[in-house]
DNA sequence: TATGAATGAGAGTTCATTCAT
DNA sequence: GATGAATGAACTCTCATTCAT
């Protein structure tokens, strides 16, 4: 992802198989792979580097190699976290406009299908956040970080939209926003341990529909 | 066994039970409490039976001899689980007659109560189920039975609700009473990591709230 | 097993169940029962002090307050080893006479016989003699006193035989009470080993005869 | 053991071997090497794997990345055994061709060569056969498999010269057989637990003497 | 007479990490 | 670019032993 400037007098041959530079890319883009799935089914802490490099052919030497530790490769996956799923939900929202029932549509939608999209990186963020709250950890500020952006941008499009009456006012704006994002990772963890279960759109939808009227008839 | 007939005059209770029986009361109850809150904390994996054990003011052998290895320690804890969350959850609803709004409003309402009062079983339920998921381990199906319980009767009052036209039709049943209980656990989950950050009586009312209306103004 | 005498003013009551010394002897004996049968099978070291309590019906303390140490519940057992099993072939051997041949033939004899009748503390000198071998222990010691009387007997009839032309000359005395010893020891084990394959009163006969002729003038 | 060829100029061998394959080897051969004094010496039980590990020169966690398992060290000395041990006296056994007095004598000769030349592996058999009796461990199982061909080999042997009338009819092939095997391991253990006491070449020859005079016809 | 709570030393094992090759 | 040998710290668990009751 870090465009790693391309000399200019170098040439990218796409048959030739293994330039060093595209085996660096693909070890780096298994590792990641691998890794990622493993955290999220695994867990973090009961995830060996091992396992991570068997899972993408190597040993755990590479691992070493292209990131320096462990928690490195959790810091690599948690920036494309950031990246894939918080700053494009950002821009889904700022791109509705000002109206705050717009804005939470647009929020809830791009959620909904960053979940479909990228299911991996949104559990990464929820479940590495359980996992490290409260660990004193480098990796848990990193995770606050992560998520503060969507929850500051969330609360102020509630606030707002109490301002403007289109919203309930008897729950606090800090409130209710935290019961909206408790529910989108809920739904996303719940669909996880569910495995199958659940159908994926059918769930997406439910939880959009949820989140505006609750299960009252509308 | 041996009846510690205390005397009048000096029933000195210092700072270690008299009897054995009381010890041994007095032993498990401070290894499960502290046991309860590291896991939470910390997760299973990451907390150490050594650290179980100080907190405690005993030693890790003295874990041993009361259970009779780390995943007994958490076995115990989750039938106690079950016992104070579960089971009350279930009587309420079954408390509160035939009426799917009543129903769904007594395992609101419970929920939220028990949650106040047990917040840390409620927790651990929810936590160790994320931690455990995948495992393959006896815990996690122990986890399972937990939870299995509390969705089977949330999913049948959703579908006599939908049946009898107070719920929405829309969503099926399974995704509906699934968004429920995520936005359930999601919320419990989100108080927890926020710490103190939001009043846990306001932050309950508006899941209660959520649940029947979403964001739309009633 | 063994009738501990009783000493003659107190008259036996058999109904009465338990005086405190009877109670004290059978305490003892149950636990130095289970604790022989153990150690043969089970080895010393991989024998735990609380299964030896549990076999006898006792709790581990029960061990510690008649025995010092589990390294004692060891030590009286090779006393009774060595009264049971190294006393009677002595004297089966002086009993004999002065002949090497009627000496050799009555240790055989009374070896197999108590190898019949005492077989467990046959085994326990012999296995023990094994397991604590190098250990440095006082153990180690004690076995090697318990042994020392018998292979000195032996070793001496050996010789007495040799030199009145009795037994082979080819082989030194040394030697030639070593194998002997051995294929006695190494009868015993094989017969423990095998469990039930072999018919005792066969192989106690094989031994004898096997010896014999071994040793005799070509 | 490990061939340290002195080039002249400058191929300069030091304590570690140069190529991965070569430490691998050398740390592997280091490791069993001592393990098996260890066991032999110590017994398995009470041999720790750190002191085999800091016995050739190592820490734990290389015993673990070569053997997976404390077990697994055994178990690689019990193959060796099997190839150093048993095979041989097959295989002399079957050279001797179909006589059985010189297929008994082949078996003896053997036993006793390598005794002398393999002793510690011999050992290790016998005194690890008496050490895991009756554990239901995975390592009894193999122990088992390894004496019992030899065991059927000298019983098919001793049965055919009873058939051929070369060997005494009185005593069953079983136990005629299991009392030769029992003279062979207890000469081991007795060789063993004499230390020095015995001079080797003639404590091999009494025992080859007294077997085959003990199974002659009178 | 015997129990049962508790300890502490040490066992086998796992794993993130380092480093020479 | 990547491996594989090796380490060391930490973990779960075992067990002989002590001691108040």
């Amino acid at each position: 992802m870090e465009t790693q400037t391309q000399n200019l007098d170098e040439t990218l041959d796409r048959d030739r198989p293994a330039t060093k530079r595209e085996q660096r890319a693909a070890s780096i883009e298994a590792l990641l792979g691998k890794a990622l799935t493993l955290f999220i089914t695994q867990g973090y802490h009961a995830t060996t580097v091992e396992v991570i490099a068997q899972a993408a052919g190597l040993t755990k030497g590479a691992v070493y190699f292209y990131f320096k530790s462990k928690a490195n490769v959790l810091k690599t996956l948690l920036d494309r976290t950031e990246e894939l799923t918080v700053e494009p939900t950002l821009a889904a929202m700022n791109a509705a406009g000002d109206d705050p029932k717009d804005r939470l549509n647009a929020f809830v939608r791009s959620q909904s299908v960053i979940g479909a999209e990228k299911t991996e990186y949104m559990l990464l963020a929820i479940l590495m956040s359980a996992e490290f709250n409260g660990s004193g950890d480098e990796i848990e500020q990193r995770l606050i970080e992560l998520m503060v952006r969507m929850e500051n941008a969330l609360r102020e499009t509630v606030r707002s939209g109490q301002e403007r009456g289109v919203f309930r006012r008897e729950i606090g704006a800090d409130e209710l926003a935290s019961v909206i994002m408790a529910t989108n990772k809920g739904c996303y963890v719940e669909w996880y341990l569910r495995g199958g279960d659940l159908k994926g759109q059918d769930f997406a939808r439910a939880f959009r529909d949820f989140v505006f009227d609750g299960v009252a008839v509308a």
